[in-house]
DNA sequence: AACCCGGGCGACCATCGGACGCTGGTGCC
DNA sequence: GGCACCAGCGTCCGATGGTCGCCCGGGTT
């Protein structure tokens, strides 16, 4: 899958020879054994180092069992500001307010948990999607949300070139996951300005201080300096 | 098991009644039935109730297993600020030096972090508690700081009320589980001082920042406060 | 020596943050 | 209608925050 071995010079490249965008990227490029080799789940410092288990999926229904389904959500495509997608599909202004629509939810669990004296969440936490769930807005979920975690933090932080990026991957044909790698680097270049102190860039967004840093986006701004001191 | 129903006045009126502190405490008074209602894993505000399963404690070890058993740590006792403990105990000057002790883990793992770009805890965590471990310091472990988290807010807080009562109950030869009930408090007062938001009040000093509001302290405010408004 | 008080901390649990990859919707031919 | 692509999200997993209560150290009798 190739997602989980983005190599930075194929979601650069396409911008930086064809289209260049306002912060330089020339210097994007990075072996690909770099990025093979940068481990999936590196969050612990410590030592204990256990082999990944194949994990069983989806249950395949019990013969007696109810067929609750909700059809699932259109897929994503790369829309302009302002543009309504045609066929089945939904838009990136869509995907933007589902972070927004979260945010309120959030808003609504800590209001409860201070009136209740409870331990009040200060990010988008499992108890927020439940929350969000419970009061009819089956349509966002947690993996979804996280998947695009960085676009809305690009949306979020510069507008402008976020709009041009969607603008730029729109007229190409590109699709939605071509759209999402391309949105990294933005975001690496702003926390390369900030002392690549990304969790600080978030922390500074109103909007987007309650959003996670997405490990990708995080392992990306470390690799990214190291090269930078090498 | 007396802590997990504690009474208000239990802790408050020998105090109150016997040699008052600074901090008014006349009011302190609550129905033993209030408290006992009080849920004892109030932290989830949705709608999952799930009854208490019985936990098995302690395997009994095993015929062949090796005995690395490390003698438990000396108890605590209460000791006036400076005081050494006689005979085999230990004295609380003890008790808050190990958290700065583990203030300085944590900066420790937060170093780490940093250099390896992983995910930065910003406050004591298990991974701090592990690193302890693993730097020798055996004598640190979670069940215990989190027991005292709050008799080291107060010394964070307000050494002299403190030391006071540290004095106070040292003098009354109370036991370490009394003094550690009477701390609560003044921690109380000042969390309606502050419009009852305890975790403000542990967020704006600097060494406190890194603790986590114990569970028990949010219950009491929140009780508190609900009597003040009815 | 025997007893009992009380508290240290091993071990447990629900839930968390995080991610994979199956399933099936969708547009194209 | 049939096919191939690709992304939504059900479902899993290791680790976390939080706590209980067993066990035994220690002072007293």
């Amino acid at each position: 899958r190739r997602e989980n071995t983005l190599i930075l010079s194929d979601a650069v490249a396409p911008i930086s020879t064809k289209d260049p965008l306002p912060f330089g990227q020339g210097h994007c490029q990075v072996g690909t054994s770099a990025l093979l080799s940068l481990s999936e789940h590196s969050s612990d410092s410590e030592d204990r180092r256990l082999g990944k288990k194949k994990q069983k999926r989806k249950r395949p229904r019990e013969p007696g069992e109810e067929a609750e389904d909700r059809p699932r959500e259109h897929p994503f495509i790369v829309t302009e500001p302002g543009e309504l997608p045609r066929g089945k599909k939904n838009g990136l202004d869509y995907l933007f307010d589902l972070y927004e629509q979260c945010g309120r939810f959030l808003e609504e669990v800590q209001q409860l948990c201070k009136e209740r004296g409870e331990k009040c969440p200060m990010k988008v936490t499992n108890q927020v999607f439940r929350h969000a769930k419970h009061a009819g807005a089956s349509y966002i979920n947690k993996p979804k949300m996280r998947h695009y975690v960085h676009c809305y933090a690009l949306h979020c932080l510069d507008v402008e070139h976020s709009n041009h990026l969607r603008k730029i991957y729109k007229d190409r044909g590109e699709n939605v996951g071509a759209w999402r790698q391309a949105c990294y680097f933005p975001l690496i270049e702003m926390a390369r300005a900030n002392s690549w102190d990304i969790e600080g860039v978030f922390n500074r967004n109103e909007r987007l201080r309650i959003w996670y840093v997405p490990t990708r986006l995080r392992q990306l701004c470390h690799l990214e300096k190291s090269k930078e001191c090498e």
